[in-house]
DNA sequence: AATGAATGAGTGTTCATTCAT
DNA sequence: GATGAATGAACACTCATTCAT
């Protein structure tokens, strides 16, 4: 009774880290209770079943995100400041936590088409605060959507490269490169 | 019963589709041999089973797309000319087969530990056009890998954004926007 | 068309051999298509299927083997020499064909129950000889049953030592000793 | 749900009972579960697979018979008592077990290739006490083989007679009958 | 709250058999 | 006669889920 969170807690980690290492569907409910260490029937104490359990994960932590990524961006006034910071939220957050940043990165093909359209969503924030800089006339005037994909494709790719060893530094330590060159990207003053 | 090239075109091409549709391990051969109309036992004398399957039609068409990307990288000589190629090249295929397109970008966490280093590798060969132009000057020197990665992840969410409806044009009218963009993140001479 | 026979038989042998190596239940049609050299559909030209292609197989030897048993079993007047020719015969057919002797020890368990009363059988001939025997007075009267049981009993374990190299002389050198031991199992006069 | 071992036996007893019906390989997973009133998953609870059953139930008792025959030979000084136990011991455990007994009769051409020269094995027993027996001069020297499968074959053979419903009688009432036929086979003294 | 034996629908795969060539 | 691609029922086995303890 008293464990109750630190089991779910513990189940919620184990989960996350084999989705991440071998794919939701090749993981079993087995394999996640034996890795938390827990029985098989205690996971459905916790989650309604497994693909709630990697629906919660995934949903909780990518709405998490994008909320603090939208009150990072709200502090800044200029366009510049705002990709500065979240650019530098989201090299934080990778290091941070590699693995859950993986689960959301690499689970979105999965998930994506279920999340709802009024929850948090780093993406559409980044669409959002492109297409304002556009409004505005502090960016010039064009696609945004195509905009955002530029500048999310630069992050996320040294993301992908940073997962597969293909950059060794930490990802934090790019991030005012990143920043440039997104900036760059949208033909923006720096 | 006579033209066994056909029925593999037809498992491999309906495949294609599930797999991109619901992912590879959600796929049942029930499926495919639905989908292909031909009878389950069928897919086996074409393919030694669904693994396998999924396999080829990555490593296939994954081989494939690099070695017809280096083959046109190869005909210019500037990196601005390489570059305006190979992005070309990216948007002319996944207009051509947005189908198999999505199915190397999403199957890619699947399958790229299994991808043998001599193997003609998209990746391998941005990540090398890259590092030439730096190691003979037409690039300033700096982290080829990193520059990679935003080159690429200019391109591949573009084409994300594309799979998922937030972009409607056709990836190749996007095309020149996306080579000036990856031009201006290395900060290369047009 | 000429050489249709020989086809058969090469199937007939192919069969035989994998049947006693791996079992008939483990043997498939391909297996043995292979063997013979043929397309799997050629042994349906021969045999209706697989089950009756090991029953033939069963049948056709079993009975050819007891009529020939029978005959020389004739050809003596008093048991010794009945149970002599017989024994040696169980012996040379062994030698020289032990595939196909293996074959009809180790399958009766899958065929017996479907050989036909009227068969000709080399159980019921080594029964009807002793019965003979005690009918007649040569034999001292008994189970002839539990007799016949241990005659066959001690040439059929010898060829089972001989399958499975425990004897390694040939069969044909213990006839004699296999004679006298029936002989003395049944309380005979040699 | 509670009882582990219970339920263990009883998907032992139903899988003997079919295996010896209708042999291992004719045999499947759901004719099992069905007899034992289990589900098919509860199979692999207990048994790594169909294989590993048939196996289990072969090896077992194979070993734990081997080991009783021995304890009960090593009783008795002398060859006529040392073969006169083991026969009764064999009669008995058939009379006993009938259709365990059939299973390791019938089952020994599938698994006696697979039995790890180092566990305890009727056959070799016998062969072992012959060729002792020959070894201290109580039985005249002779190939210890040959004698060990005529001795095996008249007691199994009577119980394949048996099985087969060729014998009537119970077959510890035909003991004394096999073991002097044993003895008068190797020319010893009761 | 936790357990883990039991469940059974669903999966990938095999293989005897058919039939157009 | 011979072929071998195609068939589809049947198989061994997996695993998310349930529930008596």
């Amino acid at each position: 009774m008293k464990n109750g969170k630190a089991t779910k807690t513990r189940i919620s980690r184990a989960a996350l880290a084999l989705f991440v290492e071998k794919g939701v569907a090749e993981t079993t409910v087995r394999d996640i209770a034996a890795a938390a260490d827990v029985a098989e029937g205690t996971l459905y104490r916790h989650f309604t079943g497994k693909d709630e359990l990697a629906w919660e994960l995934y949903a909780t932590n990518f709405a998490a995100f994008a909320g603090e990524l939208d009150r990072r961006q709200r502090e800044k006034d200029k366009l510049a400041g705002k990709l500065g910071v979240m650019v530098q939220h989201f090299c934080t957050f990778f290091d941070q936590d590699p693995v859950l940043f993986s689960y959301l990165l690499l689970a979105q093909h999965d998930f994506l088409k279920r999340v709802p359209p009024d929850m948090p969503n780093p993406v559409d924030l980044v669409h959002q605060v492109i297409w304002r800089a556009m409004a505005s006339g502090e960016l010039h005037p064009g696609d945004a959507a195509a905009a955002a994909a530029m500048v999310l494709g630069i992050v996320l790719q040294s993301a992908v490269f940073k997962i597969y060893g293909r950059i060794t530094t930490s990802l934090s330590s790019l991030s005012d490169t990143l920043t440039s060159a997104c900036l760059r990207v949208l033909k923006a003053e720096d």
